[in-house]
DNA sequence: TAGGCCATCTGGTCCT
DNA sequence: AGGACCAGATGGCCTA
């Protein structure tokens, strides 16, 4: 696999990583890991005709079962699907670390205050989306004013946005795609009395954007 | 106390 | 066969 573009996760272990039924007794996570012994035929099996209906069913069963090779004690077979399940839920919960990290990472290049509460996943990836419309549009501002001719003052609207309002209003920037409602962190941030929205346009400088509005 | 957010576990599915 | 990905379930924590 390719080496993560945000670097390596640092996978710290917690409590409940260490733990991964809280509260629940030794006893109880062995019979809940070994309890439905789950290779059972499922409708989805004798539905699909390429699977060979139930018969291919029963096949795959037998092969999930361990096919022809000597039958194992079910004893064996428990401990190997604890065991296998024990991993996937590593991979599972490192995968999530992975994910978590990545946004993470995001969090760290959107402009907020330090002091402002932690972005939610949800209003995270909502805002970043909208971030990165409000970027785009203030480059295609800054080629107008180099090399175009100047912006009338009427033509904001020229520019357009995803929800149809006028870019000329900043306060739209961070509710592009509005018209879905929900995708607008500005609501969401108004929401949470913590974090704001910008109320002012970031500005050019020096070529790079100054958002002095966070400061 | 209800509701939101989150971490984790789990079983199913797809892919290599 | 085993890993990655996904979605549902569950329980803990926090806040209004």
């Amino acid at each position: 696999m390719a080496p993560h573009p945000l670097g390596a996760p640092s996978i710290q272990v917690t409590r409940e990583t260490e733990q991964p039924f809280p509260g629940a007794s030794d006893n109880e996570i062995l019979s809940a890991a070994s309890a439905p012994p789950s290779p059972t035929l499922t409708s989805r099996d004798c539905a699909e005709p390429e699977a060979g209906g139930c018969r291919g069913a029963a096949k795959k069963l037998r092969a999930r079962r361990g096919g022809r090779s000597r039958p194992k004690s079910e004893l064996t077979l428990s401990k190997q699907r604890r065991s296998r399940r024990k991993k996937a839920n590593d991979r599972e919960r490192n995968r999530m670390h992975n994910l978590n990290s990545a946004l993470d990472a995001l969090r760290g290049v959107l402009p907020t205050f330090p002091d402002d509460a932690k972005l939610t996943k949800i209003e995270t990836l909502r805002f970043a989306h909208n971030y990165i419309w409000a970027l785009t549009q203030t480059l295609r501002i800054a080629d107008h004013s180099f090399y175009g001719p100047e912006l009338p003052a009427t033509s904001c609207g020229e520019l357009g946005s995803p929800d149809g309002g006028s870019p000329c209003d900043w306060g739209s920037l961070y509710s592009p795609v509005s018209q879905s409602g929900s995708l607008s962190p500005a609501t969401s941030l108004e929401e949470r009395p913590g974090l704001r929205a910008p109320t002012s346009p970031p500005y050019l400088h020096s070529g790079s954007l100054v958002f002095s509005d966070f400061l």
